[in-house]
This record gives structure tokens, sequence and C-alpha cells, in this order.
DNA sequence: CCGCAATGTGACAAAGCCGTCACATTCGCA
DNA sequence: TGCGAATGTGACGGCTTTGTCACATTGCGG
């Protein structure tokens, strides 16, 4: 049961020591030699993470970082950059668009291994305590609990996801469309359907004094507010 | 409300161009011109983070990050160490000890600044997929999802919650009791009932070929096996 | 101001979840 | 080998969850 890497480089001779060196050091090696190849192999294949060049033809390193952590399907897979030394403020873009680390060319391909293993130890340890706290509100999805100042908030299973959801992304407003996919994982929803509304009005019951933070976005959805309001 | 950042290095102007970057980006700063001194003020303060030198005098860079990690009032600390350009090695060795990242001497401030905030977020936000995979075994939290074999397996609330508990600790023996308490969240048992077996069985039936991992010690309780059976 | 679309609210009923019971089977010990 | 405790299995029914509907209310644009 191995890791998949996802090498995005158009030059054959990088392709080749970095296959080399990671499938000895027993990762399951991916390649894609355009930026638009790589989208799609990511896309398709999921792999655990992706080694992502800069310099590509086509679509460049920073479009496909870009398109992939705003995809749902590849947000969650770690990418490392790679970069030439001569490209400092490239580095800060990509630390900005959302990349996990970065390499400086030339590097030394035990670095490069180490650094995968650093990326994907973090991404995948199950921390013991999933707790995320904020202005008096807590959810834990170890216990699958909430709480607000303290008290629990008794919520069903579609009542807590669908809060995990707005907690996450809060101050983002989410289509009802977004809500039925990433929820209840429909994959064709219906668009006349009143299920979202309803779910959130109960979760707005059981909020008491954090419900007017669950705002409503008139023709658009709904949005968690990232600011408790004065 | 802001983070704290530790800087422990003993060049007088490094720390003073540090402070300032820092502070101007809304950042409380302490600082320590040792590494022993660093732990100690890391072990007291618990700052949000800590930038390290790697050559100190007395205690250096990857011994103090060692003890931090080692530590369990300090081991969740993020550490960014500071190298030299002419000290490849030192890098990898950071990386091994559990350092999170590491920004190489001369720098600019404003990419440590971002690289602050980005392992902050990183540290921070709540992982967008937390995933335990083995063995084909794959629990998703953030989905609250079941797979096996890339196959979703269908469970409840309280089955997920079980499953949860058993995988986390697999090879462990969990008696009744803990499960009553750490799944249903009961503070004092009834030790007569048998509602644990019946969701074990429930869960057996849900996970097919899997299910015989999912063992009964007589006399104790459950446990998942920790390595799949020849 | 009016009309219409969008959203909130009260309520219903089907489906599912959960804990329990009764009986069957297995295991370990004397 | 027999017995009793421990565990597995089939089934039941009460309660909860969920999605939907009908009507009420709100917001926005002409």
């Amino acid at each position: 049961m191995q890791d998949t890497v996802l090498i995005v480089e158009d030059e054959p001779d990088a392709v080749d020591l970095l296959r080399y060196n990671l499938e000895r050091a027993d990762f399951d090696v991916l390649v894609a030699m355009t930026g638009d190849r790589g989208l799609a192999v990511a896309r398709e294949s999921r792999p655990d993470i992706v080694i992502l060049d800069l310099m590509l033809p086509g679509m460049d390193g920073h479009e496909v970082c870009r398109a992939m952590k705003g995809d749902t399907g590849t947000e969650a897979i770690p990418v490392i950059m790679l970069t030439a030394r001569s490209e400092p403020g490239q580095r800060v873009k990509g630390l900005e668009i959302g990349a996990d680390d970065y390499v400086t060319k030339p590097f030394s391909p035990r670095e490069l291994v180490l650094r995968v293993r650093a990326v994907l130890r973090r991404h995948r340890t199950m921390p013991r305590s999933e707790i995320v706290s904020f202005d008096g509100l807590t959810l834990d999805r170890t216990k699958f609990e909430a709480r607000l100042d303290g008290e629990r908030i008794e919520l069903t299973a579609t009542e807590f996801k669908l809060m995990c959801v707005f907690v996450e992304r809060r101050g983002r407003t989410l289509t009802r469309e977004t809500l039925l996919r990433d929820v209840w994982g429909y994959q064709t929803s219906t668009l006349d359907t009143r299920t979202v509304d309803t779910h959130v009005r109960r979760l707005r019951d059981k909020l008491g004094t954090c419900s007017a933070r669950l705002e409503t976005v008139r023709g658009e959805g709904y949005r968690f507010a990232a600011e408790a309001s004065p």
C-alpha cells in the first residue's frame, strides 16, 4: 500500500531524477509534463501529493495550484512547488496561493524525499482531538460534539456536518447546490428542493444566540459570518 | 488578539530586523538569545510559533527543537528554523527532528512573515480532509465517510464513531464499559446492557471481508486487529 | 406601491436508528 | 463431557431524523 506522488515537470532529466528517487523510496509515481495534463491527472487519480514545477509550458505551476486549491476534489491534496533559485518572488507567490511547501532547484534528492514524507505525515496524522474553537463556539469532530459557551448543543448527524462545513468556510457564501453536494453528497442536485433551508432552520433553532451569525444571502445561499457581529 | 512569535537568535542585528517586521505585521514578539533561554521561554509562555536559529551559543537549534518536540507542553508549537546557505545538511537534519519549515539566510522579511502566516494557518486551520487510510480501509472524518477498497460503506453516526474509536486504538482491547463511555458518552454505565454487542454486530455486518478483523476478546471486550491477518 | 420570487415556519409522515428481548451458539472450566 | 457464562443472531417497537408540503413573511425590482 504505497503513497502516490504526481510529478508535474517538463524537463525530462528532472523527471527521471525525481521518479528514480521517489520509486526507490517506495512511492508510486505518476508523471505529467504539462500543467494542463497535471491538473487532469490530479483530478482523475487523486494522488497523495503533487510535486509541481513553476515553469511549465502552457498552464504554469501557479495556475495549476490555484485550480487544484479551488476544486473540492483536489483542494486537500498537498502541493510541493519546485522553484529556481533566481525566482525569489515566485516563492512568495506560491505560498500565497496555498502551496504546502517549496523546494529550490537544484535540490538534493534526499531532501526532497524527506520533504514529501514530512508533508504527508503532517497531512495524514489523525489529531487526537480535532477541535475548532472560536467566539465561544467549539466543534469537536472526534466526539461529534458541538458546544456554545461550554454548553453542549445536541445536533443530528446532518446538522453537525452542515455546521462543520459552515465553520470551515466561514465568511464565504455557500450555495444550496454546494451544500447539497458537500453535506448530502448529491452528485446531481434537484434544484427545487427545500431540504437545505429546512436544515438551516433547524440548525439555527439549536444555535440560540449564535443563530444570527448563520446569515441568509438572498438569491445565493447561506453564510456563516467570519466575525461575530458587534 | 495577536499571535505570539518567539525569536531564538543570537545576532542582535537579525533579532532587530525580525522583531521590527513581525511587529509591523501585528505579531507579539518574544526574544531569547540563547537556546537554553529560548526553551525556557517556550515552556513558560507557550508562543504560537517559534523562529529558531540553528547556530546558537550553548544549546544549539537542533537541540532546542528536539527538546520542544519531546515535551508535551511544547510539542504542538510549530517551529521555523533559520539556516545559513552553507548548511544544506542541516536543513535535512532539521526536518528529521520535526521542524515545520526552514528559511535560508539571508531572507526577505516579507517572505518570513508570509512563512509565519502560512505555518500558523496550516497549524490552525481545520484540515480539509481528515483521513486515516490503511489496508484498504479509509475513514474520512470530514465527510463522515468510510470506504473499503474504494467502495463506500454506509455507516450510521453511531457506527462511524465506533469504527473511529476502534481504528484509532487498533490492536488494543476495548471493554464494553470503555466503549459506552467513549462512543456513547455514558458517565456511569449500565453493566448489563447488550447495546455495544448489537452495534458491533451491525458494524461487522457492514464491514464484509474486514469484519473478521473486529475481534471478540471473550470476557473483556472487542479489539480491531492491528494487522490484517494473512 | 405592487407583484413576484425567495425564504421562513408549522406540521406531517415515511424511513431509519437504536436499544432491548428472546433464543441460539460458543467457549472455557471443572 | 456437562454446565454456565459469554456472545451471536433474529426480530420488535418506540423514538428520532429527515425530506416534503402548504402557507406566511420578507426583500427586491419595476
